[in-house]
RNA sequence: UGGGGCGUGGUGCAAUUGGCAGCACACCGGAUUCUGACUCCGUAGGUUCCAGGUUCGAGUCCUGGCGCCCCAACCA
């Protein structure tokens, strides 16, 4: 199982009792778009989480906004998740579905004096709402009384308000440093027809009162989205908890899904298709799903590629290569090989004997058994115009004049001639196939060549792509469309194998040396079309290229460490020096006198300055001085001991850090009690070392880095231990 | 009166919660090969954002900085 924060934290619900260890999850979007490649992020974390955890993930769609959804999306989504594989079950939800619910609850905030209608313009709305910088201004309508408002929600849910007149708001607090807090509006009116409500409604909820509370209605546990909703988070559980949820879903964020090269916008996608940049929603070179599958990429590729990428809480950019990556990690392992040739050169090759068939497997022998098909072979062949050259470069492995090479399948050749137009460009080639005894002496090296039977040949369209966008992140240094890469898409007509005169639409293969394809459903009895998936790895570099240049090495990425701080004020450098400390803790001291008069009395109590003023500035300086479970005299009596050799320094730490389980003096006789129990620490050791076979035969192999893990695990059993004393202990051990 | 987040090789993520800084991709070598693929070995690449502090020991804890992202749609 994959391992995440967010499982992690699933992991710890479950044990926690949380929501019994049930665990449900919901992919919610709003059917306003096709779903891309980011989209399948969230998928594949929100059904593969509740798979791992024997729970169900719900298909819901939030469509709040009759504006912009329709069901040719909703469709859409619904192939999207399908071909990824996941399956919904009959929890096919919708936010729409959910309208009458959501409204009576909006009632009972406004009678309960949680919401108001406020007829603010959104002019006037924007003003008063404040800045990120300074408080917002109160809607005049804000303290009207329930009545009044539950009396104008009616009208406005009765149409007797036009759109934009007034919308009904969450009473929260206008001076809030969360934005999303300052009274945001929970329903606005919209005279429009709904794909799925038609005209019932003229009254829509926004995105934050339906999402949580359409969780809460479906009983979800943990609901999972992008980092850009952490803000929101605040007023969803405000508005659970407003409802009356005894236990209300949680909202938890993650990083979204970026690749270099790709841009998922919904706006410039739209653009792209709009202005005819690519062919459609599912043109193969569009990060939609729907392009990704008709180009031929397999959906456990996508699955593999999210795995890999993982879910974390900082933005990153994901390099295109590793998709690629997955792409051909899955396709290798599946792809049936076939032999295409997509500049066709004609070919003689004398010797060769009368046309026949051969079997061929369809995969490599290392990936099992395959049934096999026949290629037809005979004197005339085409092979690919690029694996021949009259002047070949140094490591050239394919044919040049004189030159012999292996033909895929179907033994070795020699170029004997070339044959040239008037205009004396090259128009084919005469070869000879080598008898045994040459073939055996030209023995290793020769390289391999792919062909196409020309008799038997099935004439195939055979679409390039490249990556849509050039630039690592289109858009960034020019506009969008500037960046589009001119050649993304190029069409050739090229020559196939017999066995692929229909093939199944959709069905991938690789043609050898070429790259993985798959055929397209423009495809034709007698003519397919085939869409290049992506292309081999071509490990190919020519000796004689120049030797590329290094890496520029990256800038430092970090700046210049800033200009040393100035010199600290004159009562912090006093306090420094009054007690023995770093300007850091002498700054903590000063800012709160409250700490230096705690350690003043564990001072009083016989602790050395300096220990008592780190002590409450380090270890306790998040805890607040007055939830402290022991008082300062105390610690000061432990310091004084450690100070005065008579208590291990290891003890007082590991009992300051168990201290909520007693007084911290009470903990300092349990350990020193159990420490004294406990067996001689060499004795310790042995049982140790004894325990980490592997790790300890390393570690007497020399490997000093070992010392540390050792120490440590030493220091868990017996966390009195003198630490010198233990290091020499172990040492002694280890060589031993 | 701003708030909420995030900083680990080129990229994406780990690090048993204070104890060996690791994995994958990319890159670069080499071996193998009837696909210049795959596979297999290997090299290189790190001031864990910076500066202090606590500790026997800090990516992890504390203090202070710096940088980046998000929030002021009647979008989601």
């Amino acid at each position: 199982m994959a391992s995440d924060f967010i499982r992690q934290k699933v992991i710890e619900d479950n044990r926690a009792g949380k929501y019994a260890g049930r665990v449900m999850t919901r992919f919610p979007p709003e059917p306003n778009g096709y779903p891309h490649i980011g989209h399948a992020k969230s998928i594949c974390l929100n059904f593969g989480l509740a798979a791992d955890f024997g729970g169900v993930c719900n298909l819901r769609f939030d469509d709040t906004n009759p504006l912009t959804e329709d069901m040719e999306y909703v469709e859409a989504i619904k192939d999207a998740v399908r071909w990824l594989g996941f399956d919904w079950g009959d929890r096919e939800y919708y936010a729409s579905d959910y309208y009458e619910q959501l409204y009576a609850w909006a009632e009972k905030l406004v009678l309960q004096g949680d919401a108001y209608v406020c007829f603010l313009s959104e002019e006037q709305f924007k003003d008063c709402r404040g800045t990120v910088q300074g408080p917002g201004k109160p809607s005049p309508t804000r303290d009207t009384s329930p009545e009044q408002n539950l009396a104008l929600l009616r009208r406005m849910k009765a149409g007797e308000f036009d759109e934009g007149a007034c919308v009904l708001r969450a009473k929260i607090d206008m001076a809030s440093p969360n934005m999303k807090m300052r009274d945001p509006p929970m329903y606005r009116i919209k005279k429009a027809h709904h794909y799925r409500r038609g005209d019932a409604w003229c009254i829509y909820p926004m995105y934050d009162y339906a999402h949580g509370l359409s969780d809460a209605i479906e009983g979800v546990t943990h609901s999972l989205c992008t980092l850009e909703f952490e803000n929101n988070r605040e007023l969803y559980d405000w508005y659970v908890q407003k409802v009356g949820f005894a236990q209300p879903p949680e909202q938890t964020e993650f990083a979204r899904l970026d690749l270099t090269h790709v841009i998922v916008s919904k706006r410039y996608l739209r653009r792209l298709v709009e202005e005819r940049r690519v062919d459609g929603w599912d043109d193969p070179r569009m990060p939609t799903l729907a392009g990704l599958r008709r180009r031929g990429v397999p959906a456990a590729a996508i699955r593999a590629f999210v795995e890999r990428v993982g879910v974390a809480r900082a933005n990153s950019v994901v390099e295109y290569a590793l998709l690629e990556h997955a792409i051909r990690e899955e396709l290798h392992k599946s792809a049936p090989r076939r032999l295409v040739v997509e500049q066709p050169l004609p070919v003689v090759v004398e010797g060769l004997g009368p046309a026949r068939s051969l079997v061929a497997a369809d995969l490599p022998a290392e990936l099992g058994p395959s049934e096999g098909r026949e290629v037809p072979l005979s004197e005339a062949i085409f092979i690919e115009r690029s694996d021949y050259t009259d002047a070949p470069v140094p490591g050239w492995k394919r044919l040049s004049p004189g030159g012999v090479v292996r033909l895929r399948h179907a033994g070795l050749i020699r170029c004997v001639g070339e044959d040239r137009g008037p205009d004396g460009a090259l128009i084919g080639l005469r070869c000879a196939k080598l008898s045994e005894g040459e073939a055996t002496a030209a023995g290793k090296g020769v390289g391999t060549i792919h062909w196409v039977d020309q008799a038997t040949a099935v004439p195939c369209t055979l679409r390039i792509y490249e990556l849509l966008f050039a630039a690592e992140r289109p858009g960034t240094e020019r506009d969008l469309l500037e960046d589009l890469h001119p050649d993304s898409k190029k069409v050739v007509q090229g020559v196939a194998e017999a066995s692929l005169a229909a093939p199944a639409v959709g069905a991938g293969f690789q043609f050898e040396r070429l790259g993985f394809f798959a055929a397209d459903p423009d495809s034709r009895p007698g003519h397919p079309v085939f869409n290049r998936v992506v292309a081999l790895k071509d490990g190919f570099v020519p000796k004689a290229a120049e030797p590329k240049a290094a890496p520029a090495k990256a800038e430092p990425k970090r700046p210049a460490a800033p200009a040393k701080a100035e010199a600290a004020p004159p009562e912090v450098l006093a306090a420094a020096a009054a007690w023995g400390v770093s300007e850091t803790v002498a700054r903590a001291l000063v800012g709160e006198p409250a700490r230096a008069a705690w350690a003043e009395a564990a001072v009083a109590a016989g602790a050395p300055r300096a220990d008592a003023a780190n002590l409450v500035c380090n270890e306790l300086a998040r805890i607040p001085l007055d939830s402290l479970a022991f008082e300062p005299a105390e610690a000061g009596a432990a310091l004084a001991a450690v100070a005065a050799g008579a208590l291990p320094r290891g003890l007082l730490r590991q009992a300051l850090a168990e201290v909520e389980r007693g007084g911290l003096g009470a903990r300092i006789e349990a350990l020193r009690a159990a420490a004294a129990a406990a067996p001689a620490l060499d004795a310790q050791i042995d049982a140790l070392l004894g325990d980490h076979p592997a790790e300890a035969a390393r570690l007497r192999a020399g490997d000093q880095k070992l010392l540390g893990f050792f120490l440590g695990q030493l220091k868990r059993r017996a966390p009195s231990a003198d630490p010198a004393e233990a290091r020499r202990l172990l040492q002694a051990a280890a060589g031993a």
